[in-house]
RNA sequence: CGGGGCGUAGCGCAGCCUGGUUAGCGCGCGUGGUUUGGGACCACGAGGUCCCCAGUUCAAAUCUGGGCGCCCCGACCA
């Protein structure tokens, strides 16, 4: 491709409202356009490199048996319906009707019509198992999008959906997608951590993701540095610092205290003079429209994703004022003692002993509170975050906090979407069985977002030759009639040879030159100049290092071969 | 949805507080010329609904009200 004619320039200066590397540099080097929030174009080059990204994507997924297939975005409401989500998911599903006044959704996933689709075709054990796989746009009305292409309303995804007889096929196919996933993250170039989930609104019984350590992600993981341990914070599990109850006496009954305007666990520890583990902090929940009580001990905060899995809610978040003062409860200075019509699930840290706890009216708290005697506790379960000093739960060992983007995740989903939509086969017996599945998400743009988060320095992107838009930047750097028509003998000698340049034919500077080879952060810049002529050939450097080499002119060819097939080599496609 | 910020030429910004010429600067863009190994120089030039609507005023980029858009921080997800 000739830089002459290539469709989108760079940018000299990053737009405003980029602030993340990726987002800026994507920009900066032409590669992406913004159209809306979290609505972007590919250009040529974003477009190169996404077309790379997912022919690895897609060399992985046939290597495990995967079959491609395409399926619409527009899907009837009644499938939805079917599976329950019409109800269950919120506005970040968009959902309209069409002319005829049909409900209609902007699929944000596929695990509905893959399913129907697979029970219109599957009547057989004979038939199972299978994968199947799309790649392919996905809509979501996401409340935030973020960080240019870290987080869309509308992107590219790789989903994939397999199909099998029983728990134990599942069990047994889970690991050749997680080895294909792994080995997919490392060709793009990537270090990729695989962490422990929580399954969320897709559901199941099980999942991984897949992260990306970085200082901009938006998530967290607990890792163990010692035995590996690693979830996603919302469902990381360690041990609670040990803290004894209240030095209270224990058969001493409840007592008010005056606390005017101390609200906060902080506030309360300097005004008592205890440990900010011998309060309890009350937290109200509206849990599928009932209100919980989350009652946890002052050093931890609640876990909404435990929580919610505890009470078994489909919708959970913070009650709002209005719905407290409904309740005949009051806001700073909450207690489980003495509530009426509200459910007290408490964290399983909060021992026999005796705590300070919320009045429920304004300005007090009460001393001596013990739980179970002086309130009724529905549920005691793990609901608190797992934080950095926690001690592991396998090796004891302090954990740590780390954060990071998703880039993929892989769901045992088990029956969850065959029970709903009634997707059966006949075993060899003749019974009739639900068939269990697994499905497995790759964020295409948010890959190709993150490989220039990992990869780039203060000069541009450094492209994984794999991932790259082109291999070779090939810089003339002289404007004489002959030089040039050198140069361009010397491109069409690259491109005959099936090297992929990318050919800076301008009337610009070196320097100007210089900075887009830079920026755009191909592998390999090969300057074609008098001077290198001078010197025996073109100059040959690798992006990110500041040796290079003269190459000359017959030789370039199979040099430039040779640099790129040894470059490739450990991250082409091997069969497990 | 709560909190914060921004909206003036393709990009980056100044001007706004304290209303008053043809709305300005750098980069980029076009033409001509001189240049050519790390974002050159000279000359000429094109390019603006000052986010939108309403109001105040003799007069609005500037003041007031409403709306829209975008970014960042929190609850969700690839």
């Amino acid at each position: 491709m000739r830089m002459s004619s290539l469709f989108g320039r760079t940018l000299r200066e990053a737009p405003a409202e980029a602030e993340t590397a990726s987002h800026q540099l994507l920009l900066r080097a032409g590669l992406v356009r913004q159209v809306a929030a979290g609505v972007y174009s590919h250009l040529p080059l974003g477009q190169r490199v996404m077309r790379k990204i997912i022919d690895i994507i897609r060399e992985e997924m046939d290597a495990i048996d995967g079959q491609q297939v395409i399926m619409p975005i527009l899907n009837p409401a009644e499938l939805w319906q079917e599976s329950g989500r019409w109800y269950a998911v919120g506005p970040e599903l968009i959902r309209f009707q069409d002319r005829a006044e049909r409900d209609l959704v902007l699929a944000m996933t596929h695990e509905e019509v893959v399913t129907d689709l697979a029970r219109r075709e599957v009547h057989s054990y004979r038939q199972l198992p299978f994968m199947l796989y799309q790649i392919h746009t996905k809509i979501r009305d996401e409340p935030r999008p973020r960080g240019g292409l870290v987080r869309l309303r509308e992107f590219i995804m790789k989903d994939g959906y397999s199909f099998h007889p029983d728990s134990a096929d599942l069990d047994a196919y889970y690991p050749r997608m997680y080895r294909a996933y792994e080995n997919i993250f490392r060709r793009c170039g990537l270090d990729v951590i695989p962490v422990e989930a929580d399954p969320g609104m897709i559901g199941g019984t099980g999942s991984h993701e897949f992260i990306m350590l970085t200082e901009t992600g938006e998530d967290t993981i607990i890792v163990c540095p010692n035995c590996h341990y690693a979830a996603n914070r919302n469902i990381a599990v360690g041990k609670k610092p040990a803290a004894a109850g209240s030095q209270d006496d224990g058969a001493a009954a409840p007592s008010l205290v005056h606390t005017p305007n101390v609200k906060t666990i902080d506030d309360l520890a300097r005004f008592f003079q205890l440990p900010h583990s011998h309060f309890l902090k009350t937290v109200m929940y509206e849990a599928d429209g009932g209100l919980v009580a989350a009652v946890i001990r002052g050093d931890l905060d609640v876990n909404e994703a435990k929580l919610a899995k505890t009470t078994k809610a489909t919708n959970l978040a913070l009650a709002g004022d209005e719905k407290l003062r409904q309740a005949g409860v009051v806001p700073g200075f909450l207690s489980p003692v003495g509530m009426n019509g509200v459910r007290v699930v408490v964290d399983d840290s909060v021992s026999d002993g005796s705590y300070v706890a919320g009045a429920n009216q304004p300005d007090y708290h009460l001393r001596n509170v013990r739980p179970s005697r002086d309130f009724a506790v529905a549920q005691s379960a793990d609901i608190a975050v797992t934080q950095a000093g926690h001690l592991c739960a396998r090796c004891d060992d302090p954990l740590k906090e780390a954060k990071g983007i998703e880039l993929g995740h892989t769901f045992k989903l088990g029956t969850k979407y065959t029970e709903a939509m009634k997707a059966t086969y006949l075993d060899a017996r003749g019974q009739q069985k639900l068939i269990l599945m697994g499905c497995y998400g790759i964020g295409v743009d948010r890959l190709m977002a993150s490989i220039v988060e990992q990869r780039h320095d203060q000069r541009g992107i450094v492209w994984p030759v794999r991932v790259a838009p082109y291999h070779f930047y090939l810089c003339l750097l002289a404007d004489d009639a002959e030089s040039k028509a050198g140069c361009d003998r010397f491109y069409d000698q690259m491109k005959a040879a099936g090297l992929e340049a990318l050919y800076d034919d301008r009337d610009a500077t070196a320097g100007v030159k210089f900075n887009d080879a830079d920026l755009i952060g191909l592998p390999w810049r090969v300057t074609y100049s008098r001077r290198s002529l001078a010197a025996g050939g073109v100059e040959v450097k690798a992006r990110g290092e500041k040796a290079s080499a003269i190459v000359p002119l017959d030789e370039a060819v199979p040099t430039f071969q040779r640099y790129l097939s040894d470059a490739l080599a450990n991250t082409t496609f091997q069969p497990a």
